[in-house]
DNA sequence: CTATCAGCCAAACGTATGTTTGAAACGTAT
DNA sequence: ATACGTTTCAAACATACGTTTGGCTGATAG
């Protein structure tokens, strides 16, 4: 078994530099020496940079949806009701919540999903819809029975949309920290924000679907 | 003054390649084979990839902001009143329609601001803030006028959101769609998803704040 | 004590990148 | 036709990258 040490610094330092710089721009060699590690070690032990990155997403997401499973048996098992507020609340106390001893992480996990999400290679986006579409499923499940009003594929795209403020607002958090506080002279944290976000997607989420019918292609 | 072929041919194909693949991924030597032009124009005719990379955003945004400009001039001499449905429509249609010849050209637009804003290195973030914050603060001002029970505080955030979903959403459309033809059997084009976004960006932007006081800090 | 083997290390390898160079080709005004 | 400034071109340059190599280290088992 690989020594703790090593690969857990590799993991730890490469999540950041990850997040902080992208992909393509984080060589192994910034990487390696920030952690205090030698250049080979990541073939060594990973096999390469494409499997870093991976093993980067399993070590964030494995955990994240397994505890999102476990919150969403609990739900059903104790009646609560399917609602917006409730199965989007779910999430972002989870997401804000995996790491409690470092606050930054959740950060930190934002700024990943959105460099996969950008990243338009698909090799990382169809291991992640691979290794984490059930419970997202699962997720949209319950959404559609707290707002049975909206059509399936209506919801599906509201989904998407309410990921997408989510990823990009709190992946960008930084640079429009900045803005923000130029304009209003105020701080947010990833917390508040979340706070923020909710009224937002319920808002969205629960709007009325126009009857005018969709141009939706002949 | 430069022929125009080369320039042209250069940007026509560096923001294809750039919204496709990124622009770390795409070398110079994939964009001036493809565009059938020798290596070293790019370096003659911009300077460096940096530059052609903003000079391809120029290119782009320049008449959309321009065009937008007219359209609240227009809109505030019409006396048409700010509603978020005729803030917001007002940007997809110009979205949509600035390029009429080449309906795709949208997709890439929203691909290009995509990869923009996930790029980490501020440089380009910085660049464009600096040339099209005016027109973005005007649109802020508007619709701030269209909500005025929405704190503006709350209202820049809940534009930050939109723009995430918007961004996200079509940058990311291409992999999407083939998620919702596999789940609901059905394309999606840009114009139809806009169609979606908007009454979702609508509710979610005059959703009721919550009374209860932020955490904020402390 | 010695053999073993996973882990570590410095060094090198091959490749791809952005950029620069100097000469050729081109168009245009004299 | 000639001279001149601009544009194009093949080639080379320097650098950075991911990966591989072969030997070294140190703990563990026989």
């Amino acid at each position: 078994m690989a020594q703790a040490g090593t690969v857990d610094r590799i993991l730890d330092t490469a999540e950041v530099l990850f997040a902080q710089k992208g992909f393509a721009e984080t060589s192994l060699r910034a990487i390696t020496s920030k952690a205090g590690v030698n250049l080979a070690a990541v073939n060594y032990h990973f096999g390469s940079k494409e499997a870093l990155i991976q093993a980067v997403f399993e070590r964030f997401l494995t955990p994240f949806s397994l505890a999102l499973d476990a919150k969403l048996d609990e739900m059903e098992a104790s009646g609560i009701p399917d609602t917006p507020e409730n199965v989007l609340g779910i999430v972002f106390r989870l997401a804000l919540g995996t790491h409690p001893e470092d606050p930054q992480r959740a950060a930190i996990f934002f700024r990943l999903s959105g460099q996969a999400y950008s990243q338009p290679q698909s090799h990382l986006r169809e291991y992640l819809h691979q290794h984490y579409s059930a419970v997202f499923a699962r997720l949209q499940r319950h959404l559609q029975q707290a707002v049975p009003d909206v059509p399936p594929m209506e919801l599906f795209w509201r989904v998407q949309f309410s990921l997408g403020a989510v990823i990009f607002t709190l992946s960008g958090m930084q640079s429009l920290q900045s803005i923000s506080k130029a304009d209003f002279n105020m701080d947010a944290s990833t917390a508040d924000i979340t706070k923020r976000l909710l009224p937002f997607l319920v808002g969205g989420i629960q709007a009325e679907v126009p009857d005018q019918p969709l141009h939706t292609g002949k």
